[in-house]
DNA sequence: GTGAAAGCGCTAACAA
DNA sequence: TTGTTAGCGCTTTCAC
């Protein structure tokens, strides 16, 4: 690997007017300039980041914590993250904390470590007190709110998806309707069973506590509520279900299948998220969509703005559209 | 921050001392180095991995290059990596190419920049042109062979996968199978069209060209390739499909359904993957599964087995089973 | 516009 | 077992 004293050498100047050369381009001459850069790229000369970093103490990477990777969600808000991020020539460190406390404790110190500039996060459980603890870093939140106050958050409007969803359920007249959360002690749920109760309650329905359960965000947690909430008697048994995302859509749709239920037919679904399989199944599935990447994509660029900026903006509290898309799983009760 | 000096001078200790109680406990006295992690605990001291590294010349990551971290596959393999980098202490810096070359060769150079000890990649086309110049950085390939040689690979066994697919089709009673691979230049689309000629050759039946088209991994290249097929005369039209990837599923899928034919009634349909929502599906997909968890470990292990030594091992290339899951979307033909 | 020199925080030879 | 010293490769004053 060629260092900068190589190219220095070669270019018959000092170090320091390569550094230059390379990051103020400006203060050199357009000629010398010219000469190191020819050099440089004949050289393949790369600056080594460490080094770089470790003079100025400061480093070009942000941290990305996301709760599931695997859930298409937040691949894609990742996506809508590094887009923003590359165009400011920023680095993004990944992590995956699988709603382990363990894990986010340990990423978030890895991530420190390496001098992140901003932090952005899906919160989980106890996410709010670790976050105290990062003293002036930059910070995001994504998707849900921790609780902690004084850092940004971009977060879809899920009371009012909810109520869009719940009303479509209404007006084809369902009056039973069943509630399928994720954890129960994040906010997105909580804002979720928000909208639910203020759509049952306006339309001046009964809430009977039992149509409503958590499937704690999980394809199985999901199949168990609904056999429990499909086995209720008859009369008290929820002619339709709101499920709050697509992992655990496939469970509820399992048990469905199980207990020989027809979607749409004997049972209405409207889920949250729209992932790619949503229109295919069979019925196409009625959803709640919001849109990952432009979560992702608006808090990255309001994190920039806070990195860049040397005072701290006030925090700024986001909240994305949500719609309704009206497909074949919601149909009137029989 | 606290650095080193403010650890030390609290212990009353020198730098060096401080910096062996952290890396190197057993060059330290027991007494010494309890007092000293006391204090650094209390301080709240994290080494600065910049400065670290500056000195050592070395980082403790390794870089991921993926081509769709959408894809619910690649997102899994990435798990897979993470869990035995996390192991060995090793950060990983995950890219997404979306198998573009510019992307590719961008974040190859951002990477190579970070002093990664080795990579991990997903090739596109193009990118054994770009190995080639990586002169001795551990390597290891995911999922496709790039076609360069000397670095070792971890794929899947593509060509029986395959094989079993269109026997099991050829067993219902099936002649004219159409295929529908991803990208034609790419080692895992070549490998399993391989598998399907021969399972078709051994059986003896004719190959009409027109059954073998390329959606490139792309749902609406799928969807186009499938109205393609299934627009041929009667006679000629296949009875069944095989659809390389999750993704171009969806696409063949939606095609079907707007031309109203029925899975498995009139055309037998056999994916590539399992993802989460395949069992559900209305018939659930019969699909040949892949281990991507598996391979992310495996590939991450050889690597960290190469950076480890200081000697290179002979490349490896290693085959993951795949399996034949059989579900309803095949059935005799009519 | 350019060079000399100092130093970022840490680690590794070398002494003691 | 510990301290002293000399850097890692780069950037950034401060002169000129």
């Amino acid at each position: 690997m060629a260092t900068i004293e190589d190219v220095a050498r070669e270019a018959g100047v000092s170090p320091s007017t390569v550094s230059r050369a390379l990051s103020r381009p400006d203060m050199v001459s357009q000629e010398t300039r010219d000469r190191i850069l020819a050099i440089a790229h004949q050289l393949g000369y790369q600056a080594i980041q460490q080094a770089r970093q470790a003079r100025q103490q400061a480093s070009t990477s942000i941290a990305l914590l996301v709760t599931d990777l695997e859930n298409p969600f937040f691949a894609t808000l990742a996506k809508g993250v590094q887009a923003v991020a590359d165009q400011h020539g920023c680095n993004v460190l990944l992590y995956n904390t699988e709603e382990d406390e363990i894990k986010e404790d340990r990423y978030l110190k890895l991530a420190l470590q390496q001098k992140i500039q901003g932090l952005l996060i899906v919160p989980t459980r106890g996410t709010a007190s670790r976050l105290k603890e990062l003293d002036d870093l930059p910070t995001v939140e994504l998707d849900c709110a921790s609780g902690y106050a004084g850092v940004g958050q971009v977060l879809a409007e899920n009371v009012r998806g909810t109520v869009l969803a719940t009303d479509h359920l209404i007006q084809l007249g369902h009056k039973r309707i069943g509630f399928i959360g994720g954890h129960p002690e994040v906010s997105s749920t909580r804002e979720r069973l928000e909208g639910y109760n203020q759509a049952m309650a306006l339309a001046g329905l009964v809430r009977d506590p039992r149509w409503v359960d958590y499937g704690y965000g999980l394809e199985s947690g999901a199949e168990e509520v609904t056999r429990k909430l499909m086995s209720l008697p008859p009369q008290d048994r929820p002619t339709a279900l709101f499920v709050s995302n697509a992992d655990m859509m496939i469970g509820t749709l399992t048990a469905l299948r199980s207990l020989g239920l027809q979607v749409a037919q004997d049972v209405s679904l409207v889920g949250f998220d729209d992932p790619p399989w949503a229109k295919v199944m069979q019925p196409p599935l009625t959803v709640v969509a919001q849109s990952p990447f432009e979560m992702g994509r608006v808090a990255c660029g309001i994190l920039m703005q806070n990195v860049q900026r040397e005072f701290v903006l006030p925090p700024l509290n986001i909240r994305l559209p949500t719609h309704l898309i009206v497909r074949g799983s919601t149909a009137r009760p029989r």
